[in-house]
RNA sequence: UCCUCGGUAGCUCAGCUGGUAGAGCAAGCGGCUGUUAACCGCUGGGUCGUAGGUUCGAGUCCUACCCGGGGAGCCA
């Protein structure tokens, strides 16, 4: 990695500093280990150490006749989380979690850890997000945030790939973009300023520029929400097409989504397999995914006894029982026009619907995609604004690109957290980012 | 904002129709040469969320409030 090799590291005559993650390649040598003390058990003559590097964790093994009573009480009553080295021969083992175990001739305290808050029994979630500084040492916060840099990388590829171009939308904003949800305010020298609450507005702009785009950053949400679904301040990705309609929306929605989750199987089995999730389900992602029209999702509610009135958004209960009645995920399109936001284009054919589509993820995992194709039209684009409220000058910039060569574009926006957390199998998004904001948690 | 469940040892929880506070884990000490959340023994550890009320007596019953989990609304 990087200009020195794990071998260079030693000095002369030493045997080598390498990681956990790639002890298979020295089996039979010696070998230094720098990481943590996950865990220790110990009879009076043996001692099983489990140390964790940030790239696995091995089991060390310490006679007391080999290694001399000194280092078998200090390597004993080590505390866990204290930061060790370790000398050791690595030795094929089957009763070595990992097959693989190190004989130690050296540990080495390099710091020793006070009493470490997180035990090895069961924690509430609560205890654990206030220690959630500390949790991240732990195997399943490990698997699943390893996941979640795999989405991030495998995202970034995939656009490339296809040619976008990522453009970063600004945080601070000078008023909502669309104006439902509620912002956080903040001082912005003599005015006022708002966390983004999404960068579809300026990937408009940048379609325009750059014809295809994306942002893959930070949003936040000033909702009073309380749910596993939530959080306020979450990833967002946003892609956006210049002439492109309503089908190369989902169909580039279904191909990355494909495309990602492949990527994790492939390249997260351990973490998957630690996370206990069932992998059929992520290997039956495959394009094309069922479309279905807002009329037929409401027929398939009703058939199964969830009535839902015309014009209303679905809830959580409906999206599960719309989700369980397919094997991937099903898109959702052309939504009543108030069911959506107001940049949505009208449907040519019916103009009661827009061209609106939503992708609701298996296993009652939700809505993970809102997107759709947006309004061309000067005129229309300026009656919505008004309809809805929102004051035309805010949005003047907006309507500027239907006033400078127009053309229809579409895009959608995706939620990190959420998709991570279907991947993963997770009951809650809090748990696919590293240090989560809710209505109720700033901290750590 | 509303609905619902909860708050007892550092952590996870038990504590019945009201009668002076318990377990497991963690910590400390001791034992054990192949453990897999090791096991066995001993020790220390409490403003029962807060404030009132009922009662001879409240962790337990009543009222208000605070805090947290889940859900609704809203959304990705």
């Amino acid at each position: 990695m990087l200009h020195r090799k794990d071998s260079d590291l030693g000095g002369a005559g030493e045997p080598p500093v390498v990681t956990v993650g790639s002890l298979d390649r020295y089996d039979g040598k010696v070998v230094r280990l720098r990481g943590w003390l996950y865990q220790g058990r110990s009879s009076g003559k043996i001692a099983f150490l489990m140390l964790r590097d940030g790239t696995g964790i091995v089991q060390c093994v310490a006679g007391r006749a080999d290694v001399g009573d000194e280092m078998f009480d200090t390597a004993r009553h080590a505390t866990r989380e204290s930061a060790i080295e370790v000398t050791g021969a690595v030795k094929k083992d089957d009763r070595a979690p990992g097959g693989f175990e190190l004989l130690l001739s050296a540990f080495d305290v390099v710091s020793a850890a006070a009493e470490f808050p997180i035990g090895k029994k069961s924690h509430g979630t609560s205890f654990l997000m206030d220690h959630r500084h500390l949790w991240l040492r732990s195997k399943r916060p490990h698997a699943i945030l390893r996941i979640r840099s795999t989405v991030s990388l495998a995202i970034r590829s995939f656009f490339d790939r296809e040619g976008f171009t990522l453009l970063d939308a600004p945080i601070f904003t000078p008023a909502a973009c669309e104006g439902t949800s509620t912002l956080f305010e903040t001082d912005y020298f003599d005015t006022k300023a708002y966390l983004t609450q999404s960068g579809q507005l300026y990937m408009e702009a940048g379609a325009m520029a750059f014809r295809k785009v994306y942002c893959f950053g930070p949003t936040f949400r000033a909702e009073k929400s309380k749910t596993r679904r939530h959080l306020t301040e979450f990833w967002m990705l946003e892609p956006e097409m210049a002439y492109a309609d309503l089908d190369d929306a989902v169909e580039l929605a279904e191909h990355m989504v494909t495309d990602v989750t492949r990527v994790v199987l492939d390249r997260n089995a351990a973490d998957l397999e630690l996370l206990e999730r069932d992998r059929s389900k992520l290997e039956a992602i495959a394009p094309p995914f069922p479309r279905i029209t807002y009329d037929e999702a409401l027929a398939i509610l009703a058939e199964k006894g969830m009535a839902v009135k015309w014009g209303d958004d679905f809830g959580g209960d409906d999206e599960t029982v719309l989700a369980e009645s397919f094997d991937k995920p099903v898109f959702v399109w052309k939504w009543p026009k108030e069911a959506k936001a107001f940049y949505m284009k009208s449907d040519p054919d019916d103009d009661r619907y827009v061209l609106g589509v939503d992708l609701l993820a298996p296993e009652g995992y939700g809505e993970i995609i809102g997107g759709g194709e947006r309004t061309d039209d000067l005129a229309y684009l300026e009656k919505q604004i008004d309809a809805h409220g929102l004051e035309p000058e805010s949005f003047a910039w907006y309507t500027d690109l239907r006033r400078y060569g127009s053309v229809p574009h579409s895009g959608f926006g995706m939620g990190l957290e959420r998709f991570v957390g279907w991947l993963c199998g997770t009951h809650h998004v809090r748990e696919t980012i590293p240090f989560p904001r809710t209505i109720n948690r700033l901290y750590p």
